[in-house]
RNA sequence: GCUGAAGUGGUGGAACUGGUAGACACGCAGGACUUAAAAUCCUGUUCGCCCAAAAGCGAGUGCGGGUUCGAUUCCCGCCUUCAGUACCA
């Protein structure tokens, strides 16, 4: 029998399914370890071939684990809740759950015919109600906790209330809100309810708030700042503006260290640290105070990380928007500044960004006094200050600045020179050499000893300290939509209270519309009689996109546990994520927001593990390589209905046109499946270079409006899962973005027909041998085990597909088929063809299904043993020629043979060798 | 601008700690089998020069330098591409 790959692939993808070969249990003996793929988001476009990449790569460290017997949890579910199903919902008036129903279906189905080793006993949808509960859950514990600086971890709102009871607001070390109040003991007992509950609002770590908000009015919602892309949105491209709204806010603010700490505990990629780390933003510094000039009430306070440049200050800059603005500015230059904060706003991001480097800026009439010489500086305002960040002031130091530079240069302020190195004729000078001069305090010392002196002086005087500021803000968390996990509040005099925990999960209404109320309420307002015990008022906005998948992989641990989100002992068996797998896209969002919720749980004593997911590796993007055809135009520049071959095309003139992938092989079109594609091609002619039609091609992003999507079915179906899996990881190294390419999938194929009949013989009986193994057949398969041992502890999946390959033709060349050889070979080839290695297992007389947990064959180096070598001999570092010699001679043995041989003496012509360098067992280097 | 990754044949890529550059495939060319095709198998395939052929010679891992007996690998400078980020005080 010929490899009958169809036939086989079912009959195994059956038997995996039928005797739950992968559920996986939470009791071993074994060590555990947790591989995880980032679960999708099921959308209607279905599966192409990019999608599955990571997985198989998960997939072939996941059998290969079990392999070397370990207890291995490999799941996999769906991110379901989510914008696309809510938009086709506000389309067709379909209910998401149905249309997110019938795509996570698809998917399974697709996911299905790859052969994956999940534990499907385990899935999980985030948009169901008994996985949302627990994320509703979370969100109690959020809400009901506070983060203390002084434990450095979050802790029970009743604490604080403790505190405030014991001591008021003194003895309070929170991260809060900036307007927070200060109170006695005495004076909180006596505010009211409604007061206590408004202030511990500023302290929760999951708390409303009046905030600039990214909404975008075409989408209807709030979007978080990673999902804003140059001003526009992340999904759909839509414009986004700054509004003011009440909203819910998670603190991540108050682990900003610990998410900066953490990332040099684990084993990520470094692109991604640098990212987070960028986002994250730490920049240690100091804040100034500066007086208002006659306004001794009144101060601007600054953050800066070179309080060392303090003496260089020639003015102020704040941020139009700061709050100030409107208070300083005086009659005379109230048009003025009016003027240019109107044309702020008009400006989007955007064009501030575009115009960066043109100066702008408004004087606002009043004067700061530096606080250590009392000089008068004046106030302006520039939008190259940003508001959100730091204080939304800086102070101006044109010599050390370049943006100050430009600044002061535009306006004509003074520049001061305050290092004796500086050299500022044409630009600031950043550099920190030299020695203070024009800084009284400070004049004569270096900048590692005049900043403690500055931070010492600032302090004493109380108009300044050491401050370290973070870029990162606190997240959004609430969105203005119907498909997500609504939020377990009810109002109450205007202010939230959570539901009770046994009254969750909070299901989501059903709504005649997903869209937003006459009233601009988002569509929740729309659900009938949905009050809380029938009088109070829910919650209208629903979760982020993000709250389901910042705690799913513990769901995964214990997935049907309907008591805590999972078990204690689940958690602390599993702990980790051991291996995560998924696209760098999430490297700011979910990753960062699934580090703060874990750390968040742990200081709850809910989880063990400060860090989530220990060794992480991005699948790199596979994209579209689109193909063209190019239409001939006539006089008039019309287009014809020919259509010239690619190597042709300059002679004509022609314009590009997608022509689909699926009907081009190897860049030649197929003109029958042409014609065939559309009408108006039926006619089609053409003109073709050696009897075919050759396309040109391109590397765009897989997308349908290319016509280069490719369906990972119709790869099985040709070809099957077995070579669909080996080729995606034969496409190169696993981290790298590369195009898909069909061609070349042969040679996998080829490869994995040949392996076939290494067990057959030429009739295709099925045909092994009991005799003992040669010499030449363990040293192939033994260098395989050692191979594919190495590269899959590295990541390294091509590699080992190319080793395979040679090990089938060296054992082809031997006409090996040997039981002792080709048994052990299946083992190590199946974590990449499972179904293939799971049929010829059974062939060779082994129980169905054990495959998947029998051993790893063990490596004996012994086989690999050699007693001569090839001896590379190179001149000046050129090999020439290569001297079979024993690998028992010593360095000068082998200098001898090398200057006694023949040929040696040809290239060396007479001429006596300068140097001879022999390395044992590598080269021999004649130096002449 | 800054940060990070990467530049190797016609193509995907290999060379793991400085030691035979181009493994393994695709494609292409030629051949065997076949009435024919498919499938399969064999041979060749970095470029240039030389040759009937065997062989030989020269160049070669983005560019220019350096260290070294020896560099795709290490160092310095530059160029290009991709990704992230963007007035961050």
């Amino acid at each position: 029998m010929d490899y009958q790959f169809k036939t086989i692939e079912k009959k195994w993808q059956r038997f995996w399914a039928s005797n739950q070969t992968f559920k996986v249990n939470n009791t071993s003996d074994k060590p555990k370890y947790y591989v995880l793929d980032m679960f999708p988001y099921p959308s209607g476009a279905g599966l192409h071939v990019g999608h599955p990449l990571g997985y198989i790569a998960s997939d072939v460290f996941s059998r290969y684990k079990r392999l070397r017997g370990y207890n291995v949890l490999h799941p996999m579910g769906y991110d379901s809740f989510g914008l696309p199903a809510e938009q086709y919902a506000i389309q067709t008036g379909q209910h998401p759950a149905i249309t997110t129903e019938r795509n996570i279906n698809r998917y399974r189905e697709q996911l299905d015919n790859i052969g994956f080793s999940f534990d499907w006993s385990r899935e999980i949808r985030t948009s169901d109600p008994s996985y949302y509960k627990w994320t509703q859950w979370i969100f109690m514990q959020l809400f009901n906790s506070f983060y203390n600086t002084a434990s450095d971890k979050a802790e029970p709102i009743d604490t604080l209330i403790h505190v405030f009871e014991k001591e008021g607001s003194a003895g309070v070390r929170a991260v809060c809100d900036e307007d927070v109040l200060t109170f006695s003991a005495d004076q909180w007992r006596h505010f009211s309810e409604q007061e206590k509950a408004a202030e511990l609002l500023k302290y929760r770590l999951a708390y409303l708030k009046e905030s600039t908000v990214n909404w975008c009015p075409a989408l209807g919602t709030v979007l978080a700042n990673d999902e804003v892309k140059d001003g526009v949105s992340e999904r759909g491209g839509y414009p986004v503006i700054q509004k003011k709204m009440m909203q819910w806010s998670m603190r991540i603010t108050a682990y900003a260290e610990r998410l900066l700490q953490g990332l040099d505990t684990v084993d990520w990629p470094e692109p991604l640290v640098e990212m987070q780390r960028n986002w994250i933003g730490k920049s240690i510094g100091a804040s100034v105070k500066f007086t208002l000039a006659g306004m001794d009430d009144q101060s601007i306070e600054v953050f800066t990380t070179r309080v060392d440049t303090i003496y260089g200050v020639s003015f102020l800059v704040l941020a139009p928007e700061h709050e100030l603005v409107p208070h300083i500015t005086t009659d005379e230059q109230r048009g003025h500044v009016d003027n240019y904060i109107e044309q702020t706003k008009k400006k989007s991001e955007r064009d501030r960004m575009a115009d960066a480097r043109s100066v702008t800026g408004a004087f606002t009439g009043s004067y700061a006094v530096h606080p250590l010489t009392g000089k008068q500086i004046p106030v302006w305002i520039a939008d190259y200050v940003l508001a959100g960040y730091g204080t939304g002031a800086v102070m101006g130091v044109p010599s050390g600045d370049q943006r100050d530079y430009l600044f002061a240069k535009h306006f004509q302020l003074p520049i001061l020179k305050i290092l004796d190195t500086q050299a500022i004729e044409e630009e600031a000078d950043s550099r920190k050499e030299g020695v203070y001069i024009n800084s009284e305090l400070i004049n004569g010392l270096s900048y590692q000893e005049a900043v403690p002196k500055l931070i010492a002086v600032l302090e004493e005087r109380g108009i300044g300290k050491a401050k370290v500021n973070y870029r990162m803000r606190d997240a959004i968390f609430g969105r203005q939509r119907y498909w997500g996990e609504p939020v377990p509040v009810y109002f109450k005099d205007g202010l939230p209270h959570l539901i009770k925990e046994e009254e969750l999960p909070l299901l989501l209404p059903e709504v005649d519309k997903y869209l937003p109320t006459e009233s601009g309420e988002p569509p929740l307002g729309r659900a009938v009689d949905w009050k809380y015990q029938g009088s109070y008022e829910y919650e209208l906005s629903t979760m982020p996109g993000w709250a389901g998948s910042s705690w799913y992989w513990y769901r995964y641990m214990d997935a049907h546990n309907s008591a805590h989100f999972a078990s204690e002992e689940a958690i602390n068996y599993w702990q980790a994520v051991d291996l995560y797998i998924g696209g760098s896209e999430h490297a700011t969002g979910h990753l960062l927001y699934s580090r703060f919720w874990n750390k968040f749980l742990k200081d709850i004593g809910k989880v063990q593990e400060e860090e989530p997911f220990k060794k992480l590796i991005n699948q790199g993007m596979i994209q579209g390589r689109s193909n063209f055809v190019y239409r001939l135009l006539d006089e008039n520049g019309v287009g014809t209905n020919t259509f010239v071959s690619f190597g042709l095309k300059d002679q004509y003139r022609t314009i590009a046109l997608h022509v689909d992938v699926n009907i081009v092989n190897n860049d030649v079109l197929n003109l029958d499946k042409f014609k065939a594609s559309r009408p108006e091609y039926a006619q089609a002619e053409f003109i073709l270079e050696e009897g075919k039609y050759v396309c040109g091609h391109e590397v765009e992003k897989m997308s349908k409006s290319k016509f280069n999507v490719v369906n990972p079915d119709d790869i099985i179906e040709q070809y099957g899962a077995d070579t669909l899996r080996m080729y995606e990881m034969f496409l190169g190294p696993l981290e790298q973005s590369k195009p898909w390419n069909t061609n070349g999938i042969e040679g996998v194929h080829k490869f994995l027909r040949k392996f076939w009949r290494l067990f057959h013989d030429a009739s295709g009986n099925f045909s092994v041998s009991d005799a003992a193994a040669t010499k030449a057949e363990l040293k192939s398969l033994h260098k395989i085990i050692r191979k594919v041992e190495d590269d899959i502890e590295r990541f390294s999946f091509n590699t080992s597909v190319s080793s395979f390959m040679i090990c089938v033709n060296e054992l082809t060349d031997l006409k090996c088929n040997k039981r002792a050889v080709l048994q052990d070979l299946v083992i190590v080839l199946s974590p990449y063809a499972p179904h293939i290695c799971e049929e010829l297992w059974s062939l060779l007389g082994n129980e169905a299904g054990t495959l998947s947990y029998t051993a790893y064959p063990t490596f004996n180096p012994e086989y690999l043993v050699e007693d001569e070598f090839e001896y590379p001999i190179s001149f000046n570092g050129k090999m020439r020629l290569k001297i079979n010699m024993s690998l028992s001679l010593d360095v000068k043995d082998i200098e001898q043979e090398v200057l006694a041989n023949e040929d040696v003496q040809r290239y060396l012509d007479g001429k006596t060798p300068k140097k001879v360098i022999v390395v044992k067992g590598k080269i021999v280097n004649v130096v002449v």
